[in-house]
RNA sequence: GCUGGCGUAGCUCAGAGGUAGAGCAGCUGAUUUGUAAUCAGCAGGCCGGGGGUUCGAAUCCCUUCGCCAGCUCCA
């Protein structure tokens, strides 16, 4: 029964049609079954939610895709319940649906420990089974306030405090919660569920406040969908980078260098390889790389206004009684270079490209992998340009933007664009202007994006570009930002064709953000089965007998003569073993050589997870291999 | 930074007051092998660092460093 429509009206005085209020279930006369509730312009209704809008409401079932966020929020309440039938003076934080499930917050007095998930999980279970109905009440922020205090659930009314009328509770059975809804008919609807963890988290996110102890879980209809989930989290837990970076020996981390990767020849080659595509892109998109200082003096940072706003995540030096900071962005070593002599309007745009290497501190507790260092390379570029230039340039990032994404297999890419905050620097028209560039250059560009009003920067908007790895995973990575702040503090200029100086405008932009972390990334969206062209190890020859030795010799200098990344594992094992240590380092290419393959001057080919290929030419495995590296990435799985 | 958990051989992990263990990896030797693990022997440890309790500490306590999970996707 799934896209079942209705359309609702709301009655005038005396004219017929619903009562404003009526709860959706009495508003339908003919009550579908399975229907859990349904949509009305993007908002949610539970069957017992009073209707406040006439419209065309889309029933929702339980395998409706917007169903399962009541699902989880009611898979929270019930996870409440439990844990309140089992500690009874536990008291309440906040329990939302999540992406993949739920979680709810709790204040235990005493902290529990994770071993007691499982009896938590039985109990759940025991109260879905009752199939206790779920009811919805509307009550005076009075009335709240004393069903509340009667039970000390303090958090609770603190929350009530922030609210004025209309406030709805929920209930099952003796359990009734502060809720906003929407919930299903009744618990019995949600059988398989599982509770997944337990950790800390401050009420209300911050630190200032109590720390409480959160459970997550996740739910599903069907006992398929949630086996499903847990696959793919199991599948997310293999592909971890600093799992597979030890594997396959790309990177270490020691405890002399929290937060900054240490780089082993493997992870070089790989790092290497992105970046002499990154190069080749940008040259010929226009770009010229530059490179400059990572110690600057206080001074600078205080004139780019970093030392006002951003000194907290810096580190510092000094020397000679003079002191200087490591720099954590390119931008201030760009403008000085930018402001050395006077630029004629023909000879802008500049685009000054960077693989910057860059420190800020982050709180110990944030340090992740590579996903969050406190010392990384950004690719970054500093756009200086006319503003009759600026709807060009920015389409110009754009394409490159998506250019360089597909040349890794990332073809979806989510855009935000966000414009102007509260607190900002600079002329309304300028913001306008600046808005509007980002807008066209984006349309011209035929990407679909959303706008994040008020998100952008102070000293001017941005884009934002994220990436969807294979997994459906989100990663911010690119970023494109106009800045009025830089020309203006470093009174940067140009002299125009009216031989008049006039102030350039400013673009600030990365595409994949770190490149540390972009090669994180690249780990979990490969799962370590990179392609071609960028594996660290592109072929081993595997020799059958230590006869096999000069033949083997033979093909490992033709293929590193024609360019490729390639060994001989000469070990005394047996074939077998060979090859399956190369299947774990996830070598795409593995060139057996046997007596017959030695005396024809061929290799019998093998490729990662596909087996045995069958014999073939060196000449026509070097052509394969040539144009399978200069091609886009294959599919991620192979 | 804060809360909780974890640091034992290169890796994965056992041991939970009484002589530090296994598998894999490593080394040595044998084996010369045909598409995902050949066999045997040997070696390997300030039980993360520092302090304490104890006759005795990997084990209990304190402290420090690091790692892992999380720290509003708002009732």
């Amino acid at each position: 029964m799934p896209d079942e429509y209705i359309d609702i009206e709301i009655s005038a005085e005396g004219a017929p049609g619903v009562k404003a209020g009526t709860p959706l279930r009495e508003a339908l006369t003919d009550f579908p079954e399975g229907s859990i509730g349904a949509e009305v312009d993007g908002e949610l209704l539970g069957i017992e939610d009073p209707i406040k809008q006439g419209g065309h409401y889309r029933l929702l079932t339980l395998d409706s895709p917007q169903a399962l966020k009541i699902f989880w929020h009611s898979a929270a309440h019930l996870l409440a319940q439990a844990v309140k039938r089992l500690y009874p003076d536990v008291k309440l934080g906040i329990g939302p649906a999540i992406r993949d499930g739920f979680y709810y917050d709790f204040d235990f007095g005493q902290p529990i420990s994770s071993e007691e998930l499982p009896r938590i999980e039985d109990e759940m279970r025991r109260l879905a089974e009752a199939d206790q109905p779920i009811t919805r009440a509307e009550m005076t922020p009075k009335e709240a306030r004393e069903l509340f205090s009667r039970e000390g659930q303090n958090y609770k009314l603190e929350l009530i405090r922030g609210l004025n009328e209309g406030i709805s509770v929920y209930s099952q059975g003796e359990f009734t919660d502060l809720c906003r809804g929407p919930h299903l008919p009744s618990t019995g609807l949600i059988k398989h569920f599982r509770l997944l963890s337990l950790t800390g988290a401050y009420w209300r996110g911050d630190e200032r406040n109590p720390m409480l102890q959160r459970i997550y879980g996740t739910a599903y209809p069907t006992a398929e969908q949630l086996a499903e989930h847990l696959q793919r989290l199991e599948e997310a837990r293999k592909r971890d980078h600093r799992l597979i970076g030890r594997q396959l020996g790309l990177f270490s981390f020691h405890p002399e260098a929290p937060g900054t990767p240490f780089w082993h020849q493997k992870g070089v080659v790989l790092l290497n390889a992105v970046e002499e595509y990154w190069r080749e892109a940008h040259r010929r998109h226009g770009y010229a790389e530059v490179r400059t200082p990572i110690i600057l003096s206080r001074g600078l940072w205080e004139r780019s206004g970093h030392w006002d706003h951003y000194r907290g995540n810096m580190y510092f030096t000094s020397q000679e009684d003079q002191e200087f900071a490591v720099k954590p962005m390119n931008c201030p070593g760009t403008v000085l270079m930018f402001g050395e002599r006077q630029w004629s309007y023909r000879e802008l745009p500049w685009r000054a490209a960077e693989l910057g290497i860059i420190h800020r501190y982050e709180k110990s507790g944030t340090l992740h992998g590579l996903f969050r260092v406190r010392g990384f390379t950004m690719d970054d570029a500093h756009i200086f340009c006319t503003p009759e230039q600026l709807v060009d340039e920015i389409r110009g990032v754009v394409r490159l933007v998506y250019e360089i994404y597909a040349r890794f297999g990332l073809t979806e890419v989510e855009v935000e664009l966000s414009t102007r905050p509260l607190d900002r620097i600079g002329t309304d028209q300028m913001w306008d202007r600046a808005e509007n560039a980002l807008t066209d250059a984006l349309k011209g560009e035929g990407s679909e994006f959303e706008i994040n009003e008020g998100e952008g920067a102070f000293y001017g908007p941005k884009i934002d570009f994220h990436i969807l790895d294979c997994l459906g995973r989100r990663w911010q990575c690119g970023t494109v930002q106009i800045d009025f702040n830089f020309p203006e503090r470093f009174q940067l200029e140009y002299i125009g064709p009216d031989n008049q100086p006039h102030t350039p405008v400013m673009i600030h932009r990365a595409i994949l953000g770190s490149m540390e972390r972009f090669v994180g990334i690249l780990i979990e969206h490969y799962g370590g089965d990179f392609p071609l062209w960028l594996a660290p190890e592109q072929a081993v020859v595997l020799p059958i007998t230590d006869d096999e030795h000069p033949a083997a010799e033979n093909v490992a200098e033709r293929l590193s003569g024609a360019g490729f990344r390639c060994r001989i594992d000469g070990r005394a094992e047996k074939i077998g073993r060979k090859i399956r240590d190369a299947e774990l380092l996830k070598i795409p290419y593995m060139l057996i050589v046997g007596a017959r393959e030695a005396a024809d001057g061929k290799v019998s080919l093998r490729r990662r997870h596909q087996g045995d290929l069958g014999v073939q030419s060196i000449e026509s495995l070097i052509e394969q291999m040539h144009s399978e590296a200069a091609g886009d990435s294959p599919a991620v799985t192979e």
